[in-house]
DNA sequence: AAACTCGTCAACCGCGAATCC
DNA sequence: AGGATTCGCGGTTGACGAGTT
């Protein structure tokens, strides 16, 4: 008896996702929010698993979603932060506000990674290339001689870094004190200071790629679930 | 124009953690 | 307490488009 699937597999629908299934998909979301995502295709009319319609809304749909390919800010940022977090691409993720982790993932694999190649930076260490050939020929030197890439945040903690103590402190206040990043996530103006979409602009931004796909007709069931789903969020 | 290669990214899979009963 | 169920994460795959030969 091995683990059950998270679905079973019979009858389940699979790869991209049609305009069709993404409609019905937001259109639930936005109107009962997500019980238990197991639930949500059999509500909601969808031949998929829970599990992909949860990837779907968390990667694609989800309206607080900020598109296109991350800026330098935000790159150097991811930067930063792998070089503490790793590949922890959540933790990394909820740092960036309007980005996933598959989102952010796929573009450290795709251009970060190679970035820092060509920079003469190992992307899994953070340490210069040609040093860590030497280190490790040496096997067993002291790690304390490592010279750390410097970037804003890097720098700002690389004694943190150099210290093993100090530096799980410092990892403890990535995942603890989260206020100094906290950026609103739902409908404030001050998005548009960062250059995020507020939730009314994501909304307009679903109802017109509706349109573009030429369903005039479509419409979330009402702003005002929209508007109490985001008063539930805002309350969290 | 066709064949091939490469880059990108959406989606899947398997696992561990968290939660439920 | 512990087995079952659900969720979320990170690694990987594969389809597709762009560029090159």
């Amino acid at each position: 008896m091995g683990r059950q699937p998270c679905c079973d597999k019979l009858g389940v629908k699979k790869g991209p996702w049609t305009a069709e299934e993404d409609k019905k998909l937001v259109t639930f979301i936005l109107t009962y929010g997500h019980c238990c995502w197991r639930a949500v295709p059999k509500l909601a009319g969808l031949r998929r698993c829970g599990k992909s319609c949860r990837l779907r809304w968390t990667n694609y749909l989800r309206p607080d979603l900020k598109r296109g390919l991350l800026d330098e800010t935000e790159e150097q940022l991811v930067i930063d932060l792998h070089a503490h977090l790793g590949n922890r691409w959540s933790k990394i993720a909820a740092k960036l506000p309007g980005r996933t982790d598959n989102e952010i993932k796929n573009h450290w694999n795709t251009h970060i990674k190679k970035k820092l190649i060509k920079m003469g930076i190992d992307p899994v260490t953070h340490q210069p290339l040609k040093k860590q050939q030497t280190e490790s020929s040496s096997q067993g030197s002291s790690t304390d001689s490592s010279v750390a890439i410097t970037t804003p945040l890097s720098e700002a903690n690389s004694n943190a870094k150099e210290q093993p103590l100090s530096n799980h402190i410092w990892m403890e206040a990535l995942d603890q004190d989260e206020s100094w990043w906290n950026f609103p996530t739902w409908g404030t103006e001050i998005y548009s200071d960062f250059g995020l979409y507020s939730s009314e602009d994501s909304l307009n931004r679903l109802l017109d790629y509706y349109k573009e796909l030429g369903d005039e007709d479509f419409e979330l069931s009402s702003l005002g679930d929209f508007n109490r789903l985001v008063g539930i969020a805002e309350k969290n």
